[in-house]
Parts: structure tokens; sequence; C-alpha cells
RNA sequence: GGCGGCGUAGCCAAGUGGUAAGGCAGAGGUCUGCAAAACCUUUAUCCAUCGGUUCGAUUCCGAUCGCCGCCUCCA
């Protein structure tokens, strides 16, 4: 039985999809936005709700992904300004980039990656919809949600000081607002907008924030969906408003499951421009580590623990990384009897717990550890040089099952130096040196193979081959 | 100030009202011409601190300390 933590009853769940035929999800997954390249702390996201999707798909069912790019907004605009790059050409350079990052971490495509800027028609015709039932008004040419209308403003985040509040009021530049809280639909036209701007009902101005987000899965997934996840910084102020622009125009429930992911902390000190502590993932390939080993690192910890990020933590991935391909190999063949039922027994146990920790709410590190556990019961077997062929391949079958969720456990690129049969003659070569003491030229064929990608390891069993 | 999360061995990290998964590092062993890898054994009288509830708490409640996040646009 699948079950979430739902971030709306603060209770895990058990899932069940809205689908009639109970085989499609309906997924929103709030994207990035591109004013700038993703930094790890971001990317840590992408890859908790990889991890969800590729679950679901395990389950059985066909998810279907909406991520959005917000491609306008205050930064945007600024930067692309600061640098003297057209708007369009600004946003889409770092667009690329992002999709670049999660094709290089193998996150699997969503199904739509709408931009905020395709929209605009669906967005007025929402907030149209907003003003004539009286959940917004227009002031000075921008539009705000009137939150003292929307009963239910807070049922999210459990924030109750609505309408009046105290805190943030000074700083507040939008006093034309009814409510301090109240928040942007439509912004109007300002001239440091420059050529931003779009027409609408109140004039010339540009989508708030929050109201892509409902507009945009209003399009592809309808009034109600299944899951929306996310950083939980968005949980307030940005997903809170979406339920009330959504649940404002709809009158429905807009959304079934809220999931929220925790924060990727750099050392100790909040991962920020300001203090110089951002790395992307092409700084990190820069020094030397792979996506893969990152998307590992990511899912070493439950989505909802926060994780503090060192090089340490990085540089074991590596090594969990080699070690996985080191497994992988070693299971090209099988030279043994055969021991198909205990492999058989083995994988049917290690496959319920596998499941059984997906279902406990994605729960990455308790499936780590069945790798963990299958991969010594494996190579025990191995090692005791008794796996045929057919065991090997029956092992393969399951690893690549489970890897269609972990995504790290196979290498990402084949490697194919020598054949198999070129291998197995050197190999040849070296036991006959090895009968006629003649270590030197033992070890030379050893060395030779190992600088071609190819590891021996001399067993009980005899010598046998890996492709390092 | 308001709201929320986290604090488990040297390090990373699961977990449960009934006595602590898994990984790394460490120690011992098997194997071996050497090596590498693998496998076996071992490594927390205890889960930040102090109280409370309970037959029993690391797990529930309260307080304290520490770290982190959100509170108008940062995943």
């Amino acid at each position: 039985m699948l079950k979430f933590y739902n971030t709306m009853s603060r209770k895990m769940e058990e899932f069940k999809p809205l689908d009639p035929s109970g085989k499609i999800v309906k997924l929103y997954t709030c994207g990035p936005t591109v004013y700038n390249y993703a930094h790890i702390g971001n990317m840590r996201t992408y890859v908790w709700e990889d991890f969800l999707q590729r679950t679901l798909e395990y389950m059985g069912y066909e998810v279907l992904r909406v991520l959005n790019i917000t491609d306008v907004d205050d930064k945007t605009i600024r930067d692309s300004q600061a640098t003297q790059t057209p708007f369009f050409e600004f946003t889409e350079k770092y667009t690329k980039a992002f999709l670049s990052d999660v094709d290089l971490l193998h996150i699997e495509h969503a199904t739509h990656y709408p931009r905020a800027t395709e929209f605009i028609p669906q967005i007025i015709e929402m907030i149209e919809t907003l003003i004539a039932n009286d959940h917004a008004y227009e002031a000075d040419g921008s539009v705000y949600f009137r939150i003292a209308s929307f009963a239910d403003y807070g049922k999210l985040s459990g924030r109750v000081n609505k309408g009046t509040g105290k805190q943030r009021v000074v700083a507040d530049e939008y006093d034309e607002k009814e409510g301090a809280q109240d928040f942007a639909l439509w912004k109007a036209w300002k001239p440091e907008d420059g050529e931003v701007k779009w027409d609408s009902p109140w004039g010339a101005g540009r989508p708030g924030w929050h109201i892509e987000c409902s507009a945009m899965s209003k399009h592809y997934l309808g009034d109600t969906f299944d899951i929306h996840c996310g950083g939980k910084e968005h949980l307030f102020p940005h997903h809170e408003n979406e339920i009330a622009q959504s649940e404002a125009s709809s009158g429905k429930q807009f959304v079934k499951y809220w999931l929220h992911g925790e924060w990727l902390q750099l050392g100790e000190e909040k991962m920020s421009k300001s203090l110089g502590n951002i790395y992307t993932l092409r700084d990190l390939m820069d020094k030397g580590y792979s996506p893969r080993a990152y998307r590992y690192y990511m899912l070493t910890a439950n989505y909802r623990m926060p994780v503090i990020f060192t090089f340490d933590g990085m540089n074991e991935a590596m090594q969990k990384i080699e070690r996985f391909d080191e497994f992988w190999y070693a299971f090209e063949r099988g030279t043994g009897a055969g021991a198909a039922d205990e492999v058989a027994r083995l994988i049917a146990g290690f496959d319920t717990q596998f499941s059984e920790a997906l279902e406990d709410d994605c729960n990455a590190a308790r499936a780590l550890s069945v790798v963990y556990e299958a991969m010594r019961a494996f190579n025990g077997l191995r090692s005791r040089g008794i796996l045929s062929s057919d065991d090997t391949e029956s092992i393969k079958t399951f690893w690549k099952k489970i890897d269609a969720v972990f995504a790290f456990l196979l290498p990402w690129e084949e490697k194919q130096l020598l054949s198999e049969n070129e291998i197995e003659q050197l190999i040849e070569d070296r036991k006959q040196a090895r009968k006629n003491k003649d270590f030197s030229a033992a070890d030379r064929i050893r060395k030779d193979l190992l600088d071609r990608g190819i590891v021996l390891e001399d067993t009980p069993g005899g010598t046998i081959w890996r492709r390092k």
C-alpha cells in the first residue's frame, strides 16, 4: 500500500489516484525561475521528484507530469537588463541550462514544460473569473487577490494571521492594496520593466508569480489533480496562494496530496549567492565528480530530511558508484553449476523489501539498504563460484528492475574496450605463465588488462574478470 | 515576534511504545605467489539535555539547548 506524507493533513495517507481507472496519476512540480544557473540545492528537489515519479511508475501508474518554467518575474527582468540581454534570449539560455542539468542527472522528462509567458491568455482568463467572483480587485492597473474573501486561506501552511498583518507592512511598496497580505495576480507595467509587458483588460503589465502555476496546472491537469510537490520554502506563500486562486476560481479541491522536500545546506551555511558558496552541477563536474554520484548522494536521505552537503559526502558517493559498477560487471556471466532456487528465493525477498520501502513515502534510504543487502548476498554466491549464466541473468534482470527507480546502480555509459574472447585468451596466457612460475609475465598481463579497463581477480574457482 | 523541521555510533543514515536497519571508516579472519575484490566476524547498555505519562520511551507530552527554513515572489 503506497503512502505519502501529506503536508495538508500533516499525516501519512494512503495514496489513491483520482483517475477512476486507477491508472493515471497527475503530478505538478514547481520548476525553476530561469534567471541564473540552477545550483545543486535546487537540483535536489528535482532528483527526489524524479524518484517519486519513478516510484509511481514502478507501482504501475502512468504519470502525467507538468514541470513549469517561470520565465517572467522581477529577477528575470532585472538581470536580463543588467546583462543587456534581450529578455527572451536571457530566459531561454537558463531554461536550456536547466533542461541540460535534468538530462545530466537522468531525470525523466515531464510530460509538459510550460513557460509562464506562453500562458498569458489563460492567466488573464483566470484573473477575470476571480474578479467576477469578488475574490480579486483591480487597483491602479494591478490586480490583487482578496485574501479576506477566502475563508480557507492558510489551511496548508497553518498560517492564520490574514488581512491586517503587522510585521511587514512597513516595507510593503504596494500601498494600494486592501489587505497587507493580498498578493498580486497581475502587476501593472512600470518603466523599469522595459519591453516586458502584455496587454490585459487592466492595461499593460505582467502576471504575478503564483497565478501562473494555477493557470498551467488547470490547463494540463484540470481543476483537481493528485499530487503537487516542491521545495518546502514554497509552502508559504506560493502554494498557499495557488490553493486560494485555484479553489476560489473553480470551487473545487485543488490538490489531493501535497509533498514538500527539505533543503540542501552547504556546510554550516545556507547556500546563497551573496556568500559565494553556490555550486552548480557543472562546478561539481569540473571538480571531477559525476552527476551520477550527485544523484546517489541526494537519494541517500529521505526527501523530508535536511541534508548538509559536504565534499566528504561527494567523495563517498563516488566510491559507491564505483562499487555499483564493480558489482554490475562482476555478474556479466556465470561459470558455476547454478543455484536457481537460492537465487529466486533471494530475489523474491529483496523485491518485497524494496517495494515496501518505496511504499513507505518513497523511503529511498530504506530502499537503498535493500540494495546493499542484496549485493552482499549475491556477491557471496558469486565468490563461491556456483552461479550459472542463468543465475547471473536473473540477478541482472532484478538489478535493472530496481534501477528503474534509483537510476544510479547501472553504469551510465557502457565500456567496450576488449571483446570477451580477447580477455579470455589473455587470462589463459596468464594462467600458463603462473603455472610456469613466471610471475613477472603474469603480472604484466594483469597490468596490461588493467590499463585497458579489465580487472582480474583470482578466486578459488579460477580467475574471473570484470570491467573497471 | 509568529509558524514549521531537524538533533541516532568517528562520519553518513533508517527506524519502532517493548528494548537500535544499511553504508563508510576501524579491528580480526577466510582466500592468495603477490595483488585486488569479495565474503565472514566484530564495532551505540543507548538514540541532544532535563522532566512527565506508562508495567515499559529513543519512539508520546512539556521545557531547555543547538542547527535550519518560511513569514510578498529563493527548490
